[in-house]
DNA sequence: AACATTACCAAGCGAGCGCTTGGTATAATT
DNA sequence: AATTATACCAAGCGCTCGCTTGGTAATGTT
């Protein structure tokens, strides 16, 4: 679940925060000062560890989608089955995306217009990586007959939407939990038996 | 599928082209120079129709949902079955969403955080109802038994996350055409016969 | 002990932002 | 014909933004 970062501390916490900010306000509404304070440092000082403010947007992206890659293959290690695959990968990008503690996802999925071109498509590719991740368990599972046949790709999306559209709608503190709710969006695809 | 507006020549015409500036751009990264532009303006004359920068994103939001509820309402009418109700509504909303003449929907889904409190309010309002007319079609389907029973509460919102996602991929110059793209959709949530 | 590096602060610069102001040509009204 | 309302332009104001600069305690290195 920790990545291999670490090693310097306020970095780390700046990325934090940033995804935090990000989330609540939007990329371009959190400006270099909020993002200061919420470390406790002067707003230049963060010039000394990112050279402009979409570099921290960028580290903030990369860990999100690395992380949450990191943790889906971790997790898949140790399913049995493409059910069971399915479920696992279902709940685990839940409960990153939803997680109060790493919020760096959500801004991935909405500001990656702010983001410098170069560093953009190095985001994309990273995002591409993982939606093919996705989809080789979703037409794993379609080949076993699991998930009704069809075209994984357009599957994926589908399934993607429903889930990323929850970081707009989903409570915390609701009845519904994170792992019901997986089970529920995995249901919709899951051939009725 | 024209609306109500009209009589006001160029303030529609900046209300459509801030529709296509900030879905391209996003709303921050659209300036009230990059706005007056686009219709041929000086930036200040924009004033002379709308008193903020927020009140035209506002007006954008708000003739987008109204035109969609107004358009999905319309379809309606002229459906037989659950089913077809079913398939229509997506279909509508999906087109209205992906149409380039109509870009307002797009801002909805992504730039609420930027309205004046108040006018998030209204905007929510407005959402809200336009998800219950979306919930009364989809409870009927159920009750039908066209549509697997369950929540049809949470079964509107993922409905209407594969739907909202596909903004972000979608292409229209692509081989999977709008109405396929609906069909594929309502299979997902259909009762496989 | 002398030097170098790290991790900041205090101050502020220049650019671009949303928006205002004063004026004006055209069209509508009386 | 005189007046008023409409729909803009030209100029620029004040402010906030991302970012720079010069300096300095604290820590590590030789």
């Amino acid at each position: 679940m920790i990545s291999a970062e670490a090693q310097r501390p306020s970095r780390d916490a700046l990325v934090e925060a940033a995804a935090r900010l990000f989330r609540e306000k939007g990329y371009e509404r959190t400006t270099v000062r909020d993002l200061a304070d919420a470390v406790g440092m002067q707003s230049g000082s963060l010039f000394y560890h990112f050279s402009s403010k979409g570099e921290i947007l960028y580290e903030v992206m990369r860990r999100g989608i690395d992380d949450l890659t990191v943790a889906v293959r971790l997790e898949l290690k140790a399913c049995a089955s493409p059910r069971e695959e399915l479920i696992t990968m279902t709940r685990t990008h839940l409960r990153t995306l939803l997680s109060n503690t790493q919020a760096s996802l959500a801004s991935l999925l909405y500001e990656w217009r702010s983001l410098p071109d170069e560093q953009r498509d190095q985001v994309v590719t990273l995002r591409d990586q993982y939606e093919s991740l996705c989809r080789e368990v979703i037409a794993q599972a379609m080949e076993t007959g699991v998930v009704k046949k069809g075209d994984p790709k357009l599957m994926v999306r589908l399934w993607l939407g429903a889930l990323n559209w929850s970081s707009q709608w989903y409570n915390v503190d609701g009845s519904l939990s994170i792992d019901d709710l997986a089970e529920e969006i995995v249901d919709l695809i899951l051939v009725r038996t």
